[in-house]
DNA sequence: CACGTGATCCACT
DNA sequence: GTGGATCACGTGC
């Protein structure tokens, strides 16, 4: 048999770790994602984590609710939430279970699959962008809440599954605030990045959305 | 390039 | 009723 490029399913224990240490573990590895299309590979290139209960700019931070109930299962599964009214966002949760912590998959280099990825990114000007943002990298994969709490360590038909693919080297993993994020879990440095790759999403500070009374 | 703002739902308070 | 782990687009330098 022949390995797949980009390598092996990584398992269940991959993610059952502390989510800082399963964070910037998490860059350069390959997301799969099967749809009735076919497949997409992406090389994932920026992640935040988010460290649950002890977290304030953790959606788990003020406990458990129907929306974050997955962030409270075990390790391995996706976590996808709607916001902004019109965007999804794809997450991995973390272990251990009951610290509901997570990552946030922020962007990526889109490696096979990018016909399919085009058509529902159109707006995208070239292929860097397809996938330079946490709602840009949902929407191109096709990412909504119907795969909220998916395994994605259930093996190769998996709508969702993680290769190990090519992690940089370490002195090319910054990190840095997260992006969009205030309050009292603005300080955490727990933004992680390949240096200089090109799909990487600009840094923006939180900003407080005006009323519209 | 930096900045400001509208779009458009839904979970939570 | 409020505001968000965002994006796209317009303006102005």
């Amino acid at each position: 048999m022949i390995e797949r490029p980009d390598g092996t399913p990584l398992p269940r224990h991959f993610f059952d770790r502390p989510v800082l240490e399963v964070a910037p573990d998490l860059l350069g590895r390959t997301l799969v994602r099967r749809t009735a299309e076919g497949t997409i590979e992406l090389r994932l290139t920026e992640v935040e984590a988010y460290a649950g209960d002890i977290d304030p700019g953790s959606h788990a931070f003020r406990g458990r609710t129907a929306r974050n109930d997955v962030m409270f299962g075990p390790p391995g599964h996706a976590y996808v939430y709607f916001t902004y009214g019109m965007w999804h966002c794809l997450n991995l949760v973390c272990g251990p279970v009951g610290r509901a912590s997570g990552v946030l998959l922020r962007a990526g280099e889109i490696l096979s699959g990018a016909e399919q990825v085009r058509k529902r990114r159109l707006s995208a000007r070239n292929d860097k962008e397809l996938a330079k943002g946490p709602a840009r990298l949902a929407t191109g994969l096709g990412v909504d809440r119907a795969l909220n709490g998916t395994d994605v360590c259930s093996g190769h038909d998996a709508p969702l599954s993680i290769l190990t693919g090519t992690p940089p080297p370490s002195d090319l993993v910054r990190n840095g605030p997260r992006t969009g994020v205030g309050g009292d879990g603005a300080p955490h440095p727990w933004r992680y990045w390949i240096d200089g790759d090109p799909t990487v999403s600009p840094y923006r500070a939180h900003t407080p959305r005006r009323r519209t009374t």
